[in-house]
DNA sequence: GGGTGTTATATAACGTGTTATAGATTAAAT
DNA sequence: ATTTAATCTATAACACGTTATATAACACCC
């Protein structure tokens, strides 16, 4: 048996770690998307969820809403796109920005994974982290809001000048 | 303004959210070693951190030392050997087996590293993560263990038998 | 009102994780 | 002893994030 030296190595692997725990909840979090039989993958839910939210929104603010880079947003959309869930048509007013709405047919996954799919979910990651004795959700918070805030790398030189 | 949805939508998008938070994380991690002028990546310093703790070991003991899949530890061992920083041999006994070791360059930047580069890395950490009112890190390894004990598709099925 | 800068999206190239599978070596079984 | 199964590493193909840059549309200014 071979130590983990994330784990081992606490603060200095932070990032490694939470990208690793993040990739196994989302294949986690994937598998009972398939179970349920949806043709979806669990990263595009989140663009689904802001346009079901918010209205249409354009590429930008979909890249926003879901924190990655616009590339990143637009290839997602593609994917949707193709898969017919949602549809995307220059705004009125501005022939650069592309407003993306859902069609029927993803108007009725949202509604159908709001009723069934994602209760499910937020249990099951709810009943594994609910437990915790912090509140992990506001511990995450705090911490983007603090790298927004001050990035790591000025922390030091902040500290060096006490 | 557009609304954080991943953050909204709280436990539903925990997975997109931690990794998300890792690679932020990771990403200003290497601005501090690239600030130091080290030519590494932030990635590959756990495989040297393991290597330098448990001394040579195997592709497959370094995938699962470092958390990821054996072709990702294959890979990130073949950029270690280019760079110059790891050696790689067959093992005598099993010749299946390719036991990587630090090269004394190798070696050198472990020390430096461990002098000079990691002692801030995780001070800059504890500084974002040390004053929230939980233990972030033991809250991490609880959802490890706990993924690990009982993955998140299961947690459904066990909660309707109830 | 035509040039110039800015903004929005698309595309290209890359990094780093994954799964699936092939190839080589060892272990087991008949 | 030869065949068969298991194990270890490498490779291929893909997913999905990034940065850098191109293109198109708008906004401004002289």
């Amino acid at each position: 048996m071979v130590e983990d030296v994330v784990r081992t190595l606490g603060f200095l692997c932070m990032g490694s770690r939470l990208r690793r725990i993040g990739e196994r909840l989302q294949a986690d979090t994937q598998q009972v998307i398939d179970e349920a039989g949806l043709g979806i993958q669990a990263g595009q839910y989140p663009f689904l969820a802001a346009i079901d939210r918010s209205g249409p929104l354009t590429i930008g603010e979909l890249a926003q809403a879901v924190g990655i880079t616009q590339p990143g947003a637009t290839r997602t959309i593609g994917q949707l796109l193709e898969l017919g869930y949602v549809d995307m048509q220059p705004a009125p007013d501005d022939q650069r920005r592309r407003l993306v709405s859902l069609t029927d047919k993803g108007q009725d996954l949202v509604d159908h994974s709001k009723k069934v799919i994602w209760p499910r979910i937020a249990a099951a990651v709810a009943d594994l982290c609910g437990n915790l004795d912090g509140p992990i959700l506001e511990q995450l918070a705090a911490i983007e809001d603090g790298l927004a805030a001050v990035p790591l790398a000025r922390r030091n030189a902040a500290k060096e000048e006490r």
